[in-house]
DNA sequence: CAGTGGTCTAGACCACCCT
DNA sequence: GGGTGGTCTAGACCACTGG
């Protein structure tokens, strides 16, 4: 029977009590916690009312659920991290950021553009360039690079503007699925450091996004190169 | 009625129809999808099982249920970034990572290390200085702190060459419940440059990586300090 | 084979939101 | 009040695991 004694729901309280026994140590990485069946009669509820308990402390990680053999108790996933990249407010501080735009135009895709979002050479490709500024002054400067797609009029404002995800959804009108980021440390380029006000070979934080479509092409590329001493990414492991 | 003449779970398929609609953009983001009741009808199963499928959709990110409105399309969460830091195997690739170790010892907390630590300035901290490289040479540098806890053995070969996490959940033996990380770009040090045979001023990346216990105190800071041309952090959106 | 998790039902009642 | 999602039952049957 259902027990409304407390004030939240009855697989809300199991998982918790389970969580204590972990994080108490009376179950270790690797045991095998007691079965469903066993549960329910323990707690006095009904088995789906059990698993609705265990499919919490699995998506915090505490547990893995194996059809046929058992929940077991898991070490925490401390090594994922999740990261927010928002390109325009940069790391979602509120940091007031105020964009300049260099320039926008259509070129020809080099070999390297080509590649990376997967078009022929020398396709039309819309290219935007900007320095983005916080209070203290100048914190990137900023590459983008979308196909271009004809009959899809160019809002510069707001291609100029918005964030890149954004962007990439209001030029293409496609569904979009999934994004990579990769980070790495370079020096400045001359034309670089001018743009951030800092000597020549500077060090730098080079942030390449690029934005797949559902159908897995590229369809936006983004190179992020930061003044090292105004930015810092922070990422936690698994913010529930 | 339960209809089995697929292969795959009702709640499921139900998942994947709506999910099929979403992405031939048959419903836009803040669209409201067919209340469960609705649903069920529909689809010719119980309220339970539309649950179950519109939980999987919420959990990718394609629709975000609220209590007493409905359940509606979200813009898929592509800037939220999942980044996988194991500081051993360096980013999960199979680089063959050799480690050597410059120095153990126990010292008493600067400002500095009591500050990221919680603890007193003076503490007895162990210090653990390590150089990483790869095949083609030395990527990073990275300096371990955790609080000195008496009683505790140090066993100087595992603590050295054992990824950080494992070795803070050795070393104190308390339930590890988050990691933080964070990256920017500095110049190396003439000391940083030399063992990672780079010239001075050099750029690299900077990772440092906190890890906190469940009762939400640090108990590991690691400052690990890569050489900017041999070391990419990736990082994706929901990989699924 | 027995034991485990995984799916599913056909309802019921609750909590919440909006009008 | 009428609609929504959220919780829960007391079973049933399926799929998988391992002895």
């Amino acid at each position: 029977m259902q027990e409304r004694s407390a004030f939240l729901p009855a697989y809300y309280r199991l998982a918790e009590d389970l969580r204590a026994k972990i994080e108490r140590g009376e179950f270790k990485p690797g045991d095998m916690i007691p079965s469903t069946a066993q549960l329910a009669r323990q707690y006095g509820v009904s088995p789906m009312t059990v698993r609705q308990g265990l499919a919490l402390l699995a998506k915090d990680g505490y547990i893995k659920t194996v059809q046929g053999k058992g929940s077991f108790i898991t070490v925490p996933p401390i090594d994922t991290l999740v990261l927010r990249f928002v390109d325009n407010s940069l790391l979602g501080e509120d940091r007031n950021i105020k964009v300049k735009l260099l320039n926008l135009n259509i070129v020809a895709a080099d070999s390297g553009v080509a590649e990376k979002l997967g078009v022929e050479i020398g396709a039309k490709i819309i290219k935007i360039k900007r320095v983005l500024s916080g209070d203290e002054g100048p914190i990137a400067v900023d590459s983008r690079f979308l196909p271009y797609l004809k009959g899809v009029p160019l809002l510069e404002k707001e291609i100029a503007y918005a964030a890149f995800p954004e962007v990439v959804a209001r030029h293409t009108d496609v569904f979009l699925a999934k994004s990579s980021l990769e980070i790495s440390a370079c020096a400045l380029s001359p034309e670089e450091a001018e743009l951030l006000e800092v000597p020549a070979g500077s060090p730098g934080l080079l942030l390449e996004q690029i934005i797949y479509s559902n159908n897995n092409r590229a369809i936006g590329w983004s190179k992020m190169i930061c003044r090292g001493d105004r930015l810092v990414l922070r990422a936690t492991s698994h913010p529930r």
